[in-house]
Formats: C-alpha cells, structure tokens, sequence
DNA sequence: GTCTATAGTAAGATAGAC
DNA sequence: GTCTATCTTACTATAGAC
C-alpha cells in the first residue's frame, strides 16, 4: 500500500455521474469506489514497476477487482495510465496557481516572485507524490503518451510566459524556456532525493539560482 | 535511409567465399559488416517508432540478416538498444571533450568558458544525431535502462564539477547542477527544432543564459 | 457492474541445418 | 556466422454468465 494516501485530494469531485437513473445512485457509489480502487492499484503497480513491465492482471489483483471491470471503466492499460497521469498534473496545477493566488492576495505584484511561489509549490508537489513523478517523468508510458506530456509541457511554459513576461517585455523566450526546463528538471531530481530534508534543500537553492538568472 | 551515414565502413568487399580458408580473416570482417547492418536498422527502427513499438523482426529485415544473428551478435532486442546507446554516448563524450581540449590548447583557462565550449559542442552532437537524441532522452528503452541513463548523467555531473570547480571552490553544487540540467534539456529540446537555424539559436541562448548564471 | 474463462495474437528467444 | 522454422510465453482484449 504504497499508495499517495497523504492527501489523495481529487476523490470525489467530478465523478457526478451523468446516466439518468435517479434511485441508482448506489450503484455509482460503487462503481466509483471500483474506479478509484482500480486507479490507487494502478499507482502502485506502475510505479514499482514501470507501465510496459505492468500488467493489467497484477492491476486488477491488487484492486480487488476483475479485468472485465477495468475494461468497462477505462479503455485498456493505457487509458488507466493516461488517468492518473491526468489527475496528477491537474493537482500540481492546483498547487502551483493557488500558490500563485495567494502571494498576490497578499499584495506580491513581482513577475517573478509569483513565478517562484507557484515553482516552489510545485516542488513540494514532485517531492510529495515523488512515486508518480518519476514514473510520468522518467518517460515510458502508453504508445502516444510522448505527444500528451509534451503538449502539457508546452502549456506550462506557455502559462509561464504569460506569468513572467505580462509586465517585462524584455525578458527573452529562452530565458522562459529555460526557468521551465529548470523547474522540470529540478522537479525529478526532487523526486529522487533520500529525504524531505534534502529534498526541499535542492528546492530552494534552485530557486535561488531562478532568481538570480531572472534578474533579481 | 536516415541513417547517420557517416560511418558505414566494411562494403563491398569481393565475396570470399565462405568454406575452408585457412586464414579466416573475411568472416571477421563479414561479421563486423553485419553486426554494423544491424546497428544501423535499429538504429532507423528504433528512431522510427520507439524501443516498445519496434520489433527484432522489423531490425533484421531492414538489415537484410537474419534473427538468428541478431542473437548471436547481442544479448537481445534491449541490448541492441544499450548497444546504440554506448555508442551515442561516446561520441557525445569525445565531442565535449575534444572541443574543450581545442579551447584550452587556444589558451583559455576560465573554468566557465571551457564548460562553455563542451556544451556547444554537446549541443551541436544533439542536432546532428537528433534521432537518437530524441530516441535516449524522452525515455523508452529496455528494461533497466533508465538507472544506466542516470548513470551516465550522473557522471556528466561529476565531470562538469571536476571542471567548473577546479579552481573555483565557491561554485555551489546546486549551480553544477543546474547547468547540467539545463544543458540536458536544452539538448533535447534542440533536436525538436524545425531546421538548424532555429537550433542553432536556441543553443546560443541558452549559452548566453549559462555564463550570465555562472556569474560571467 | 462485476465476474470468469478464453480467444487471439504478437513477439522474444532457441534449435539445428548449412 | 548465418540462416529458417518453430517454440513458448505472456498479455491484451472480448464474450457471456450472473
């Protein structure tokens, strides 16, 4: 039971089932319950192992449910795969924006402070779910799963050139493209670090570095 | 026919006809052209698709041998790749390391502008061998590969902290390792440009970017 | 919605002739 | 050393009962 466990945060929400039977809401509840539990098994094998050495048998198994169940929730090994990859840049996104929300409400009107704040929350985000942050990370997933994670990481850069360069023409694409590649690379070093200590350590002085080469 | 092309020695040569000769020496040379043919179809194979997707059947056919020696020459289908691998490796390594050694016989001996020059160098090697630099850095090789990967990564880190902090003590690890790290994912990033112009652009960049955090 | 059993297939690896 | 033919395995995906 390696599992996230800590915060598993995205449970319930969504999931509001759409097929119109009003009495039926039993049946969702544990069909949901069948999805989250095919989902938390599908964590831990993949990440202990790697998504082509995994199995679908060993998924299902470890979720106390059957293969024709995962085959009507998901699309195949790798639709649960492309799931969780899913949720887990939805809750770093989380993370990062309401990271950034909150140093603005405090009054931080910096490109680049606010940048920072939404990176180190970031950070803190690779260090806690570092099992699943190596697994997206680290590359091998599904066939086409390559195009998906780049794409996300085009978004990413793209939200940080509309962070950093909203009021500063003069900051330079590369140097966006390479605060971006910073933050990645730094996000799976994180991640593979011996403790939090450590961890958080390599964080902020990477950080500082950030600031510097931005120009602070 | 995307081959690297430049080094396909061995062809041509006039049949000496297999049975009875004392000497011998043409099997070994027949050997080496098929173990060659066989690195060269994987390496179109692999690039063309991914380690995952590709097939022995689809490598020996492209290299006109057959299963059999493929399994006689390497281990397997993943030592193939490993195979592909070492030798982009060292050719990377020979690359960085020639065009350090060009500087430093030029007279230079600033830590950062020798660091400087192997990495132009290294970015160069990206582009030039895009394919496989795609192929190796977006991950996807064989069972075991990734620890081999950061294996090698790692040591590029120690080899760019025995060179930038040879005199320079107050070099922070942290900084090490963020020039690394940017180099590598600027590397890749690199060989997904559209033509040469823009790569080359891109790598001056981020050159620029380099020096200016290493405190130049 | 969930299950078991099985179909179908793809691919890595081996044996043995030449 | 190289080949062809085959073996074996293992896994995805489906069919159909409950």
């Amino acid at each position: 039971m390696a599992n996230i466990a800590t915060d598993s945060p995205a449970e319930g929400l969504a999931e509001r089932e759409r097929s119109g039977d009003r009495a039926g809401e039993r049946t969702t509840d544990r069909a949901s319950a069948t999805r989250q539990a095919l989902l938390a098994a599908a964590h831990d094998v993949f990440t202990e192992s790697s998504f082509a050495d995994a199995n679908v048998t060993d998924v299902v198994e470890r979720a106390g449910a059957s293969v024709g169940s995962l085959y009507h929730h998901f699309g195949g090994k790798g639709d649960v795969f492309l799931a969780l990859f899913e949720d887990y840049q939805l809750r770093q996104e989380h993370r990062a924006t309401a990271a950034v929300r909150v140093e603005r409400e405090a009054g931080e009107m910096d490109p680049v402070c606010l940048f920072i704040a939404g990176t180190r929350a970031y950070f803190a985000g690779c260090w806690v779910e570092r099992a699943l942050t190596r697994l997206f990370l680290a590359g091998g997933g599904p066939a086409g799963f390559e195009l998906v994670a780049r794409r996300r990481y085009r978004d990413w850069v793209r939200a940080n050139e509309k962070l950093l360069r909203a009021d500063n023409e003069s900051m330079g694409e590369a140097l966006v493209l390479v605060l971006t590649a910073v933050a990645a690379e730094a996000g799976l070093e994180l991640a593979w670090c011996e403790d939090e200590t450590s961890a958080s350590q390599l964080g902020e002085d990477v950080l500082s570095l950030m600031e510097r080469v931005a120009g602070h």
